[in-house]
DNA sequence: GAATCGTGGCA
DNA sequence: TTGCCAAGATT
């Protein structure tokens, strides 16, 4: 075994991480979806969330079997909502392609939605004990300052580099103590921000430590302003209370979760809810705007709240519907959206 | 390669 | 308040 290996291995052994959820009871399943909900997302805001989903879906049969808003509920609050509809999918394939059982190889496995190459070796080598790479942003942070690696890890030549770093070092045995040693020193001691270099097993060896380099690598990406975007959101309540919910389609923000409706620009909430939702409007009063940031640009929310007479179902395709607050809990909903229902339920309960 | 996709924590 | 970005994948 090589001497970056070792020297992680007996680090992890006594300062790693040995009790999250998903490391006990390790089944591909469980492994399987708990890298699916740390893409991107930090490890104290899924734990939650992976309990949850575990209660309610135990098994794949179980997830493959529930409905799709079933899932998004499960999801909501927790973002890129994605990857819980290509979770879903993938159960629907490995009951119906691999008899109900998580394929354990990494061509299958890297054929599910959702799964790419760094997921697909991580489920792998946690779950299997099998000997893949994994290059997620631990790894890039570690190695790119082990190495002294100054390029920024997302430009294509770098991550080649990173790529073939990370397989050299990932020893034969004890792969799933290895893979989770190096995340686990990226997540604690080889941050982005306050590096402890002074606690690292392997700083002796370290070429951004050596030419005090730690702080400037990795580098960082090439930025541009957040652009800004307005959208009206109508809170619609008819006489029962309930409100009006739209199913957004599955591609684009929050696609396939249920929101409020969005006006288009430049038009008049009274005339566009009659003309495409059917909905009469006898009252509206603007509320407080606030704003949303995503990765990629700012959302100002403008809400309007509105009382509508109509009662049931809102044109027959099942994109609209009116819901009760107390049921809007089952559905997959964005944060803002939450947040908005959440006014309305004050305003009833008080 | 670049754009897209969420949310919460942090300085 | 604002910008940055974290257990990436998909198009």
């Amino acid at each position: 075994m090589n001497n970056f290996a070792e020297k992680l291995l007996i680090w992890f052994d006594r300062h790693g991480r040995h009790d999250l959820p998903w490391q006990q009871e390790r089944t591909p399943y469980r492994v399987w979806v708990s890298e699916i909900m740390l893409q991107q997302t930090q490890v104290a805001t899924v734990i939650p969330y992976f309990n949850r989903f575990m209660a309610r879906f135990p098994d794949v049969r179980t997830l493959a079997a529930a409905a799709e808003d079933d899932v998004f509920s499960h999801w909501s609050g927790l973002g890129y909502y994605a990857r819980a509809r290509n979770l879903h999918r993938a159960a629907k394939i490995i009951v119906e392609q691999h008899d109900g059982v998580v394929p354990t190889t990494i061509e299958q496995i890297s054929a599910l939605p959702g799964i790419g190459p760094s997921t697909a070796g991580a489920i792998l080598a946690q779950a299997c004990n099998q000997r893949h790479p994994i290059l997620d942003g631990n790894v890039k942070r570690v190695l790119s300052r082990y190495y002294g690696f100054t390029t920024w890890p997302g430009e294509k030549h770098t991550e080649t580099q990173l790529w073939n770093r990370a397989d050299e070092l990932t020893p034969d045995k004890r792969v799933a103590d290895y893979t989770q040693a190096i995340m686990d020193l990226g997540a604690t001691l080889c941050t982005r921000r306050n590096p402890r270099c002074g606690d690292c097993p392997v700083e002796n060896d370290c070429a951004a430590a050596a030419t005090g380099q730690v702080h400037v690598i990795p580098a960082t990406k090439p930025k541009r302003g957040l652009p800004t975007k307005d959208a009206t959101f109508m809170m619609v309540q008819n006489s029962s209370g309930q409100v009006l919910l739209v199913k957004r389609p599955p591609t684009g923000i929050w696609g396939g979760l249920w929101t409020l409706p969005e006006v288009p620009p430049n038009e008049n909430p009274a005339q566009w809810s009659h003309r495409v939702l059917g909905v009469a409007l006898n009252e509206s009063r603007t509320l407080p705007p606030f704003r949303h940031t995503f990765s990629h640009f700012h959302l100002n929310i403008k809400p309007i709240y509105s009382i509508s007479t109509q009662r049931g179902h809102v044109m027959d395709d099942g994109a609209y519907s009116w819901y009760n607050l107390a049921e809007t809990s089952k559905l997959g909903l964005p944060t803002p959206v939450k947040r908005l229902l959440q006014q309305l339920d004050n305003k009833e309960t008080s």
